[in-house]
DNA sequence: TGTACATCAGTGAACGCGCGTTCACTGATGTAC
DNA sequence: TGTACATCAGTGAACGCGCGTTCACTGATGTAC
């Protein structure tokens, strides 16, 4: 291994260890993530941080994007692991694996999917990462329906604008999905967002303490909603 | 009216603007409220406001306290202003009510539903006001159940230890709602929450530009879900 | 009705803190010949 | 293999800013007699 080679490992380790001690640091300021207090906890000067990064803004942009792909790995590994014919089973994987990760990794959830940082937009960049999770929903059923074993219960139909809206979404995302069931996918993976949200943002009823029993309940209705067949 | 309750009133006064010039600055600065600067919009100097609240927290606590009786107000008129028989208008309303209160109010809805402050707990003061919404949308519940006109479709039945959860929450709420239903309110309450984060943080697909028909439609298959009856 | 006193809002200075970012610098590590 | 030079990480001081909170104070407004 060349000398320069080597000089470039450390730095990427470097990087490694900002990212880690900042992603540290989130659970206690969210995302008021403090430089100089990443710096502190490295035992390096303040300024020294900006060898790496160029500002704080674009090492909070590299925690997203890490989180966005962390939680992205763990769901399409969830997915993966599953029978592809086993559609419930895969469902229920993906979503337990989302707030498997977000129970895990509580102050990097909130950075994604809690209320926008003032001031801070996020670049495109993050914008592929962002959408592993439901494009893994949608996978699910796009194989489903491909292979004729979705059969959603009759409830109200998309119409009017809606369904020209969700026609073109669907084209652009291939399969062929209906309209009606793929409204029915973004429903489930909102009310998974919405799931993990109310758990780790403390608004559920503590009146429900099988936290793991209610989630996959609720799951479970959404899977019925979409008509992902149902275990014989 | 006396001297003194002239002073009175123009206390509650200043109490009022200092929480509408605070309530201003959330859209800017989100939960990182400061002192500061409202003085500053109000033309005081910033120790002034001490001598109407305490601590910067007590501000905040006030602020979230009446944003929630605010969405809390909204979400009942809407209900009241329905026919009691109507449940499926009045679940429609109820939800358009809070997603039109969020639009309108996004800094405020974010304090409410956003991540949680850090260094902030909530006191307890505010559980009262934060369960007005999702108590309303049980309310229409309660009422259909009484009246034998709510009939949920088919789907997976709360079993095990959170049938014993549901079965206790549904006690201390009243009306005697079957666990199964109850779980379906709260599927709808967490669909709400979701589909109005979504789209006030920004993650919603940007290829469903008709967002209110979007938004009715995913609020619909959810009142289906529930087993509200549908309009003849 | 007039006067002495108490209450209260608001001032201005200060304390002690933290922040992001810039910049000239030191020294170590690598590269080229 | 040895030497001159270039690269780069990290330092330390500084700039200019903002923050919450305390405190002694001034004046105006209200109250009691």
């Amino acid at each position: 291994m060349s000398a320069s080679s080597i000089r470039a490992r450390v730095r990427a380790e470097m990087i490694d260890e900002i990212k880690a001690v900042a992603r540290r640091h989130l659970a206690t300021d969210g995302a008021n993530l403090s430089l100089r207090a990443v710096a502190r906890d490295m035992g390096m000067v303040s300024s020294a941080i900006y060898r790496y990064f160029p500002s704080r803004d674009e090492l909070l942009t590299a925690l997203i994007i890490e989180a966005y792909d962390a939680l992205g790995s763990a769901v399409e590994a969830a997915d993966a692991d599953r029978d592809r014919a086993d559609l419930r089973g895969r469902w229920h994987a993906v979503c337990r694996a989302a707030r498997g990760w977000g129970l895990a990794h509580p102050a990097e959830y909130a950075l994604l999917y809690g209320s926008p940082v003032p001031g801070y937009a996020a670049p495109d960049a993050t914008i592929g990462p962002a959408q592993r999770p439901p494009l893994t929903l949608i996978g699910i059923l796009r194989d489903g329906f491909a292979a004729g074993r979705i059969e959603p219960p009759p409830a109200t139909e998309p119409a009017g604008p809606l369904r020209a809206d969700l026609a073109e979404l669907a084209a652009q995302l291939g399969g062929g999905l209906p309209e009606a069931l793929l409204a029915r996918g973004m429903a489930g993976w909102t009310q998974l967002f919405g799931l993990i949200s109310f758990e780790l943002f403390g608004r559920i009823n503590r009146a429900l303490p099988h936290r793991d029993h209610y989630f996959d309940h609720q799951i479970a209705l959404m899977a019925d909603l979409i008509g992902l067949p149902r275990p014989a």
